[in-house]
DNA sequence: TTGAAAGCGTTACCAG
DNA sequence: CTGGTAACGCTTTCAA
């Protein structure tokens, strides 16, 4: 008696099969007595209903697919994952996770084989510098497409994307605002590639920098550094070859910016007291470290598509398909006024 | 012609359907121009094989659920996750993910609804305190299970497991063999709760100072802080309250060791300067840090696991079913020989 | 409120 | 090498 199906069931409690399925999916359809019966008998059986053979019958696959450029141990992608999940999966969806979509190769073969095709009934694509040609593959699987920080909207359904440009501005004037002159902007490609999010930021920063210069004398660089998994190395050398230290340090990421804290601090530059220094994410240890930083919530965007991917597999109408949010400024103690 | 179906295909083909669904899961049995014509036609119309009716047909779930008592964004659940994924993806199994397995209501829910009966090819139970009736419940959906640093291996039919308690006892010998007298351990319950991994660490550090003690003279001790997200600053607070600060101190997890490194600075507490420090888990920013640590690969665990549960879902015969794994002390720069 | 039967899209056996 | 056909386990009319 490994397994018993639907018959066994019907039979052990003597009613048909139709009964047994009615008894666990449309329980207000069977009258109380017969339906107790049947989940009694059901239970003692170790039976339940076949999600293959519903999904078979509904010509849903109650599965969708998320597409990572790489890997999903990111915070950003991991929290992203989890508010789909937190969705998605009480909704009764499986998540099929396509990472490392990012060589050549691994992105020919995904939208060439297009192996989700008619077996998702929705595709996520997160943080993911997606090009044209490659969302028009996605869209021959005819389901909803829902982007998470995607380039552009063109061809998506439905999207929720951060202001990287916006936030990173807004954290530029902050430092500003202190009173800061000479401010620096340690810039790399990060080994965690946040794709297009990168420039974004570099460019808000410069964009904010360039508004103040008009009004104000003010120092302020971007400095390149390689990419890598030295890239923190890279910009803390950057950072002291510079013939004078900067009184502020803007950071791409809280990743940059919370080792760099550190390893300044034993090379006798000590935050807030010597420089200020903003990051961005509010990520790992950032409470921890009282990093002043803009706050993005990956998360909450994660269950924003999922709700928008929900609603378009419904058939039902989106508000607003598209949506950008802002981040937000944490005040933490690593900001302080200037002082010359 | 929103959706074509194997019949269409076949139709544009000019073949039967078997030969269709030869053509794509047993393309050897199709000569190269037949199998040709029908993977063209097919890409032509959007089509591919429906993996529900495939799994209806033939009896399996491709999917697999993956339990965990607490949130997938720890560092450990995370990479975990990545491990198994890596491992059942290609394989084309989904993971189905139920987290927050902690509290009483959620537990009874899982194990005595039973979601999974019938729906998965096997469970994965990841660092989860599991108590044996609720194994015995999990033994009911008749599928093998396999454990991933689980206290007991009753009832599960494959397990990895690293030693918590024996990398701990390493991680103090290596304090004490540096010759450090006052060594300090900070314990707590931690946010991100590891369950039983607390408590064999706490044994691993109790067990090398005992034994430690025996032969030379130690001052050691366990600083027990409240759980809770503050649970760093009450072990920094704990820390700065004794008579005399220790030369060594000895963390439960590296999301310990790191804030309290940090914090410790703040305070004129310098290491290695003035005292060694090693962490546990080897995870996020160690390496940026320095942070001399145990090294656990959860991802690999996660690999392995999956291994297994394939082999045992194919009928396989395991080798060990049952593993541990040695964590590898990390030497960094936060620790040196004592120097009084 | 319940039962009978058709059909969802495959796969696999058996013929040819 | 290819085609016909009977399941796989469910859901859903349609009747009773």
């Amino acid at each position: 008696m490994a397994k018993a199906d639907i018959h066994d069931v019907a039979k052990a409690a003597g009613v048909s099969i139709s009964t047994v399925s009615r008894a666990f999916t449309r329980p207000e359809l069977v009258s109380e007595k017969t339906r107790r019966k049947v989940l009694d008998v059901a239970d003692r059986l170790d039976f339940n209903i076949s999600r293959s053979a519903t999904a078979l019958k509904s010509g849903r696959t109650n599965r969708v697919a998320l597409l990572m450029n790489e890997d999903i141990s990111s915070w950003f992608n991991t929290e992203v994952f989890a508010g789909i999940e937190s969705v998605m999966h009480p909704a009764g969806y499986d998540i099929s996770l396509f990472q490392h979509i990012d060589t050549a190769a691994t992105r020919r073969e995904f939208f060439t084989d297009l192996p989700i095709r008619r077996n998702v009934d929705a595709v996520f694509v997160a943080s993911f510098a997606i090009d044209p040609h490659e969302v028009e593959q996605l869209r021959r699987i005819h389901v909803p497409i829902v982007g998470i920080n995607i380039p552009s909207t063109d061809g998506f359904d439905a999207s929720i994307s951060i202001d990287d440009e916006g936030g990173m501005r807004k954290a530029a004037q902050h430092l500003i605002s202190l009173g800061h002159r000479r401010i620096v902007y340690p810039c790399s490609e990060a080994v965690e590639d946040m794709g297009a999010s990168i420039d974004a930021r570099a460019r808000g920063f410069i964009r904010a920098c360039e508004e103040a210069s008009a009004r104000r004398d003010l120092d302020w660089r971007v400095l390149t550094v390689p990419r890598g998994p030295e890239f923190v190395d890279s910009a803390l050398s950057a950072l002291l070859a510079l013939d004078e230290f900067p009184d502020a340090i803007c950071c791409q990421m809280d990743m940059m910016a919370i080792p760099l804290v550190l390893k300044l601090e034993r090379y006798g530059r000590s935050t807030p007291r010597d420089y200020s220094i903003v990051g961005f994410d509010d990520s790992i240890y950032a409470r921890e470290m009282g990093l002043t930083t803009m706050r993005q919530d990956p998360r909450a965007m994660g269950r924003a598509a999922a709700d928008k991917a929900l609603r378009l597999i419904n058939g039902e109408d989106l508000g607003e398909a598209h949506e950008i949010v802002e981040p937000q400024l944490v005040l933490r103690g690593t900001d302080a006024p200037y002082a010359a």
